[in-house]
DNA sequence: TTTTAATTATACCAATTGGTATGTTTTTAT
DNA sequence: ATAAAAACATACCAATTGGTATAATTAAAA
């Protein structure tokens, strides 16, 4: 994470370096993930592109081909900053076990820390465009195989390392059931807005993964 | 479920003890429920409800009050079809721990069942509506809620019965944690397109149900 | 079998949808 | 400082949205 005088050097920077329609684009970005994150892609109008970026329509089409590429670029941004969270908090740690444990230890807190309004972006993106919409349904995928991938690295290291016992251990199982657990617990809470629903079912991750010794 | 015979009793009966107007509101329902399970509430229109069921406007809207009220009717139709096709499989098994490992078997050969086109209706009515529609939300938190309480008292049951030892086993927490399970792994599976997704991800899950002995 | 009531079709409504053509204003580079 | 280019606003477009009034048809009760 940026503190503060480096975020205001960031911004100085962005004004110098990007040009007005870079930033424009960053800032319509910015401004309508979270909408898109939660009304999804058909729940979500150009008038509500409009409305919450204070532009009109000739500035989001001049910027964007059409709905379709601010809506990537929304499930992009997203999606990036819910792995940069993660990922700097993973790299703090020294054991794959310890990388692995990160998940759960987020997630307890996840409606705290407030990364993306409107729950997960993958969770949410993958139910709406998986019969819908092939582009973002693809998107969706590869973000998925990619999360499973880097889980399957982590167990497989940690046989390595001998932090986890091979035998009895299928790492891309473990992988797809972490993501799967995570995502469903996020969806309940969602759901039914008890954020105790998220650490209790947590804490049955952590089990899980302490079990891999 | 009904064979051949009781089936075609079944419709006879409903021919003369159902009036026209039920006949159809159930026929409309019956047509649209898979469209709103697969294009969402927003995304589906009223022409996708006339188109699916060759009636016109005037006819849906003699029978419903509003789109509204068809979209409850269709997750209604959708949760019932589903939990039928669980209830009849639970009420075989004489040992809870049975009636548990009904989830993932069933859930296993899911996509061969095909119950419900376009994937589970909980989690894509949930990821839609909890920021949307809150009539819709209600009835998912509700449904999730029912299942939550059915699961805990399998597991309660099941530590009476002593099928599984009390301590360490909290029903609530392993009750979410079957559910999140469930509903990642469909997630992922419709997601991915990878059948053996799910099965992989419901072979952890029986290890969990059989983990509580 | 006829009357009454309910059901379905037709034709319409204003509002909104995503998108575009054309000006006007800012940037940017010279 | 000025010309060229890019960004933005205005005003429009046809098509579609959910919904309704009314007419035509069909079913149910007498």
């Amino acid at each position: 994470m940026l503190n503060y005088t480096n975020r205001y050097i960031f911004v100085f920077l962005l004004l110098i370096i990007m040009s007005k329609a870079e930033r424009t684009k960053q800032f319509i970005i910015e401004k309508t993930a979270p909408i898109f994150n939660m009304k999804g892609y058909s729940g979500t109008s150009m008038s509500d592109i409009t409305e919450a970026t204070g532009l009109t329509k000739g500035s989001i089409y001049g910027n964007f081909e059409n709905k379709d590429e601010v809506a990537i670029a929304a499930f992009k941004f997203n999606i990036k900053k819910l792995q940069d969270t993660f990922a700097s908090e993973i790299e703090k740690q020294t054991t794959f076990k310890g990388k692995l444990l990160v998940y759960p230890r987020l997630y307890s807190s996840y409606y705290d820390l407030k990364v993306t309004k409107g729950g997960c972006p993958i969770i949410n993106t993958a139910t709406e465009a998986d019969d819908t919409h092939p582009i973002l349904r693809k998107k969706v995928e590869n973000t998925i195989l990619a999360w499973k991938n880097k889980l399957v690295y982590f167990i497989e290291q940690g046989i390595l390392a001998g932090e986890f016992k091979a035998k009895n251990i299928n790492p891309e199982k473990t992988a797809l059931t972490i993501i799967a657990i995570i995502e469903g617990a996020i969806m309940i809470t969602k759901i039914t807005g008890n954020l105790s629903n998220l650490s209790d079912i947590m804490l049955s991750l952590n089990k899980i993964i302490d079990d891999l010794e």
